[in-house]
DNA sequence: GACTGATTCAACCGATTGATTAACACTTGA
DNA sequence: TCAAGTGTTAATCAATCGGTTGAATCAGTC
């Protein structure tokens, strides 16, 4: 048997599971005995550590999100507004966002399995948020769109700011679609092991993003 | 009160409280009870007409697909391959289909509460499709992406069929990120009433997704 | 060894789940 | 008129839900 010596980490093991089973079945299909189970410690547990189930999910999203998503942001400059050297820096911060944010997005298949969990969790989340976890998950997503927002005016200064807001859904969107509809994707191209390489991706998203927001350098051939 | 002379369509009723029950709260967090309610029905007619849960949503979702997926195909021609006037018919044809599939995708939130509900079940289920509804959702879904991919070659004919395939992803892409997350675009803009101008919206699309796909003709500006 | 607070446990709680049943109302066709 | 069939209902089923309880076990501290 082992009794397993009695880990002072229960609660941490609670999470783990958690975020896995959350994942799987979403939070009204996954029970916390089933969660307990997955952590191997009682279900009353849930109760004692985070009040209950809502606290253990909220937990769980929080724990996500402080792990998969703030990490990025460490790598970032800052462009600035119409200086002179400023679309220059915009162009290299922006494709600097592009590669982080896909690296971060598609790192996690074949390594964990909690990773690829984290990223279910964060897009179900995104679909339909509860309300409990809206200000969480606005939280720690503002800064993406904020930087991303900053790169976009000194590479289309003729645009409105409307219309620069559709430019960066347009960018993050069809990144964000290819990462939460992948299992679909695969469907569709059927291939179930579909990004097979990534860098290739990455130069495609890149590319396309810089050519539909309008930047003459992405946009080589001048006719056909 | 008025005891409604016994609708023969109690069926229908129930089909059309599950779309809204299931779309509100999910499959696990919405009770037969709950949706029989809304439908004025008892919920042991879940099992006489439909045997039991399970096909009651197997049922709604293939409402949902036939009512708002399917009716898209009518206008469409269909553009050739290599032949003399395929580019620029792929290029009329390729904005016809944005158009007609925005349109579509976001006529629904001021008209029918149940239009709303069909659009989150459809994204949810493309997000994390159930295996039972798997093959429904690639059945309705194939035409659209087929559709797309035909125009496509015409248009950058000197890429290969993965690299076009990574295009329909990105237009494709970046409109549904918008219709799923609306949500959370809504807050990350601050404004409850975001896409107030849709023709706008649409010119956006696809003038993002030409540029970025790389048609000349969407690119006017040689210089800044 | 005695005491304390934190942690974990089996057992149980009322409530609710999806499903089933037997009976009932009604139409239809023989 | 009777029998069969369809649609609907209230009542009930076992199973499971999230949560609570009181006792047991743990690591420290005195």
């Amino acid at each position: 048997m082992a009794p397993s010596p009695p880990h002072q980490d229960t609660r941490s093991r609670l999470i783990e599971s958690a975020i896995l089973h959350f994942a799987a079945k979403g939070y009204d299909g996954t029970g916390i005995r089933e969660i307990a189970k997955g952590a191997q410690a009682n279900s009353a547990l849930v109760a004692y550590h985070f009040c209950g189930k809502e606290g253990l999910y909220l937990e769980a999203l929080r724990t996500v999100f402080t792990r998969k998503v703030s990490p990025l942001t460490g790598l970032n400059p800052i462009p600035a507004a119409g200086t002179p050297g400023s679309r220059q820096a915009a162009l290299e911060g922006l494709e600097a966002y592009l590669r982080a944010f896909l690296t971060k997005l598609m790192s996690c298949d074949s390594s964990d399995p909690l990773d690829e969990a984290a990223m279910v969790l964060m897009a179900r989340e995104m679909q339909s948020p509860r309300k409990v976890s809206a200000p969480l998950l606005l939280e720690h997503i503002q800064p993406y769109a904020t930087y991303l927002m900053a790169c976009l005016p000194a590479l289309r200064p003729d645009l409105d700011e409307e219309a620069l807001f559709l430019m960066g859904n347009s960018i993050q969107g069809q990144m964000l679609h290819f990462r939460n509809s992948l299992g679909i994707i695969r469907l569709l191209r059927g291939n179930p092991a579909f990004p097979e390489d990534l860098e290739k991706l990455i130069q495609h998203f890149i590319d396309f993003s810089l050519r539909g927001l309008g930047v003459p350098e992405a946009f080589p051939q001048p006719r056909n």
